[in-house]
DNA sequence: AGAATAAGTTAGTTGCACCTAACTTATCAT
DNA sequence: ATGATAAGTTAGGTGCAACTAACTTATTCT
């Protein structure tokens, strides 16, 4: 009853333990452990099926869990995890460089087939675009291997007034802000410049090339950006 | 608890129900009701589980089912066949085409995504490689509505010695055949020449281009052709 | 016509992945 | 320090899609 137990020939593991592996990668990243409420919020699930998965990933050895103390991922699931998010964001790259799909559409697609595309698809995909280092919202592309380097960014909303920065990656989860981004000009590559900020958390007035915009806190902490 | 409760939100059905109606839709081609044990031995799945998914596609209305007589797809279920034979045949067709996949290996991936793939994906899929009316083994590829034209075919151990026909198309389940009708230049589209067959069902020789070749009876019931 | 064989079904079980209801553990605030 | 609230878990149940073992129905062969 090990991990390769699973008769699938593809990834080895099931749709869903692939989504379970994503999200605790995510919520991993922020340095906490993934808490079971935040895990079934992330992939709309109620709670106790969260339970009931976690143990299963634990028997997998894909994550360690403390009860009442979240989980962890094991270095195999780690490398589980981002092999599925390189499947997804090649496939979110491929469907709008080769077959014209607009950035706001690819996510729930990708979503799909990353559970079905096998390694040489994946692989050939990529090499028909070019080999991208990112996906269409700036999300670094891992390895073959299941191995990623990030680059050091900040968000929008902590830059101070005046300070100038390179749009990196945007978060892909909702089409309408996918959108609304594109139409003020704030896509990965995009040079911003940070205006003016209205005190206690309040919008913030960013140019894009020759107009300015006023952006609330909440979006302008989903738009990473690198210091120039 | 009808069909159209399945959540699911691209193709209504499960892959399993998916791979069941494309197996009764195939059985059923050659007139007769599609038997549990055919399905089983299709779908490499003991009899009893045949019974019991039988039993709800009968209740879903996507087929008729008399106990021991067999399963009928009905008009429902017969468009949701062609549309997911659409889906696979149309993803062969721009693996090969568009992402360099020999003919041999396309079947397994098609297999995986057809269940996956959105019915955009897969318009784009055609249009971007020319919206082709066959997949690679020459099968033809139905209509987004889920209709089809076939073509009037006969297998190549029909023909009679001296006949010349084009050949059709071949059958795709399996990797090492279509390796070897490579080899012979035995693919779609070529003028075959029916040379000798030898009595009591035995190997038929066949003239491609300028070279002869010897194929048993049992290979040459898998080559539809039409005649010249 | 009746027995042998083939085909199909029912009965009962399994694992996965979800659910609700009810309970337990942890944390936080007074 | 204790009681409210939040977080997490156990218990018990569902549907899907498979399985084996045992039985029934249909067909075939003498």
């Amino acid at each position: 009853m090990s991990a390769a137990r699973a008769i699938k020939i593809v990834p080895g593991l099931s749709g869903p333990v692939e989504d379970y592996l994503k999200a605790i990668y995510d919520l991993e990243r922020s340095g906490e452990p993934a808490e079971t409420n935040a895990i079934a919020k992330r992939l709309s699930i109620a709670p106790p099926s969260v339970s009931g998965m976690v143990r299963r990933l634990a028997r997998y050895g894909l994550i360690t869990h403390e009860k009442y103390h979240g989980a962890r991922l094991t270095a195999a699931g780690r490398k589980a995890a981002l092999q599925t998010i390189r499947r997804h964001r090649v496939i979110e790259a491929y469907l709008t460089e080769a077959l014209g799909y607009s950035w706001d559409r690819v996510h729930d697609e990708a979503e799909r087939l990353e559970h079905a595309a096998s390694d040489e698809l994946i692989d050939r995909m990529a090499k028909a675009i070019g080999e991208p280092e990112t996906d269409p919202h700036g999300a670094p592309i891992p390895t073959r291997e299941g191995t990623l380097k990030e680059k050091a960014v900040v968000t929008l909303a902590s830059l101070s007034a005046g300070a100038t920065a390179r749009v990196e990656r945007v978060s892909d989860d909702s089409p309408e802000r996918l959108r609304y981004l594109k139409e003020l000009g704030v896509v990965p590559g995009a040079t911003v410049k940070l205006v003016e900020r209205a005190p206690f958390d309040g919008p913030i007035t960013i140019k894009v090339g020759a107009s300015k915009h006023a952006v609330g806190a909440e979006l302008a902490a989903q738009i990473l950006v690198a210091r120039r």
